[in-house]
DNA sequence: ACCTGAACACCGTTCAAGT
DNA sequence: ACCTGAACACCGTTCAAGT
């Protein structure tokens, strides 16, 4: 066989491996743990524990991995709304998109709480996020739809909070609690 | 000596440690540091670890007792606000108050998150907390303050949430996010 | 009664040795 | 090149032995 074919094995299994780790994780997640032990995953997904930090080099970047996809729908909800003919709408729709998100993946609650430390990839989707938000507040305000102060990265973080409130007591309080800040984002 | 003069002196001396765990927990959390590892305080209090043990079981006690100061004053702040003649400046006040003291004491904005799994003391606090805003916030309903909805774990929770929304960025966007919050209580 | 700290289990992290 | 897992440091927690 070629070297080619070789390195695409190596590759393939290096996939394989990586799913098997991310998967390990994301039964501790699904258990309630957010506690991501280095050696246990590893233990769980049948590698020595220098792979697991090979893989990912921090807590962080393994919590980057777990999150990506939540983010990526995150992002393109965010571009949907920033579309979305009527803005008041695109808010909300995005406001509530990013609290169920964030609840079915805590993952993502706290990689989106911290993402001044992100990586490379997960900061590249940051700015997305942070740009069709852009593009959705500049709208509102030009329509005076919201307080003029307003950026997209207070945006970020009072729907990081709202979910700490959401999340430290019944998450049936969600909806309500959204109606609270939209309309406290109101000029 | 007598017996109780013994046990005056096994009392005074249980408190001098017990100081001096919280003085040495307290330091590391001043350090950014949150973790509280039992071990480090007992060798930092000069005791064993067991004596740490028998003054607080779990991580959550020591927590507690480390914000039990805290607490009293923000319960007294709620007690104040109830009475205020002006019950919306009493809400402002009490929002105010309970974003700057958890700011200033990161063990607080922990146990009131976690309020649910306090201990008797903690959840005495809490209580007299609770029947505070409770106060307050029939006043404020009765005038056509607030929503009609909003209990007071909810404007605990909410205000636990704000909280982390200024930490996750700048501290001084709390005047600003308190400003949205209290927009959105209005009916 | 109260305290000490050795002891055990477990996790983070590195790195020499294997393939 | 990539992977393994022993090794070391450290923390949680218990409990037999001391005072």
């Amino acid at each position: 066989m070629s070297a080619t074919t070789n390195a695409e094995n190596l590759r393939a299994d290096s996939a394989r491996v990586r799913a098997r780790m991310l998967a390990a994780a994301r039964e501790r997640i699904a258990a309630g743990d957010l506690d991501l032990p280095m050696n246990a995953i590893a233990k769980a997904a049948g590698v020595g524990v220098g792979t697991v930090y090979r893989h990912f080099p921090t807590r962080q970047a393994l919590l980057e991995s777990l999150a990506a996809q939540s983010l990526e729908n995150l992002v393109a909800v965010a571009v949907a709304a920033a579309r979305e003919p009527d803005v008041g709408s695109g808010l909300a729709a995005l406001l509530r998109a990013g609290m169920r998100i964030q609840l079915s993946d805590p993952a993502l609650a706290e990689v989106l709480s911290t993402i001044d430390a992100a990586g490379d990839e997960t900061a590249d989707l940051s700015r997305d996020l942070a740009a069709a938000i852009t593009t959705l507040l500049d709208r509102a305000r030009t329509e005076g739809a919201i307080r003029p102060d307003l950026t997209a990265d207070d945006l970020r973080r009072l729907l990081c909070g709202l979910q700490h409130a959401v999340r430290i007591g019944a998450v049936d309080d969600a909806d309500r609690y959204l109606d609270i800040l939209l309309a406290g984002l109101r000029p």
